[in-house]
DNA sequence: ATCTGTCAATGAAATAATTAGTAGTTGACT
DNA sequence: AGTCAACTACTAATTATTTCATTGACAGAT
């Protein structure tokens, strides 16, 4: 067999709840993370490992406190979602704003009331 | 160990190359839509497993004509992209459609000319 | 009846993502 | 110095995704 699975173009579920944890807190220890996530969701070894890739993936990186890792996230929220539309709009919209735009206006969540406050922002946006 | 890899959550990568092709030709066998891929990318048994595994998450259907199977997809784009949407909406954008049409309107694709159009659209849906 | 080309089915291999156990290290505190 | 708790590193298991070779069936041509 030749190539093989490709890496996922964004931050998968896991990753994003961790990201989501850094996002929030600015920096913490694996402790601090597991300690935010709901429910005990997971072990402190599975989010050690978790950091580990994504430091590897280059979206945090760390930094000795004592005993302790320290993580830092090396791109912000806005960053991610920028990408994460980017590949929206290269993989689904054929690189068209519009046509996202008028998927989401469709969508059951935007009632009236968004899109007024849509308009509001697209006017101001100049 | 307990749990491990998730579903995609959306259409990945090759799945949505093949359902594109399904989405603009409506119907096709696997050798066409072998054809349709650019360079040759995939081999016939590999869009072959594929179709398959499409077809067993429901995304597609086949029946047969003559020797070969006629896919069609049971889902329009409309609708994968409504979907990934909603997907993106809830994971990235905490279900707020502004906050992704604030980041959408940073986005570098998106200049004056197509905030422009996106204001008229948005006109235009009440 | 045998050959040839076209297809679907199956199996298998490689990589990614996810979860967690275990071993081993180190700093702190008797 | 010895014990304990907190931490990291390493390893393993499991499912998902992606790719393709091979097998076998079957129709049409010879």
């Amino acid at each position: 067999m030749r190539v093989a699975r490709r890496k996922s173009p964004t931050l998968t579920e896991v990753e994003l709840e961790l990201m989501d944890v850094l996002w929030d807190k600015g920096e913490a220890t694996v402790a601090e993370i597991v300690e935010s996530l709901p429910d005990a969701r997971l072990a402190y070894s599975s989010v050690l490992t978790m950091m580990r890739i994504l430091e590897q993936k280059g979206y945090v990186a760390h930094e000795k406190e004592g005993r302790a890792f320290i993580y830092r996230a090396l791109i912000d929220r806005q960053q991610a979602q920028k990408s994460v539309i980017g590949y929206l709009l290269k993989r689904f919209f054929n690189n068209s704003p519009e046509l996202l735009v008028v998927n989401l206006l469709d969508h059951e969540d935007v009632g009236p009331a968004e899109v007024k406050r849509l308009r509001k922002m697209i006017e101001e946006t100049k």
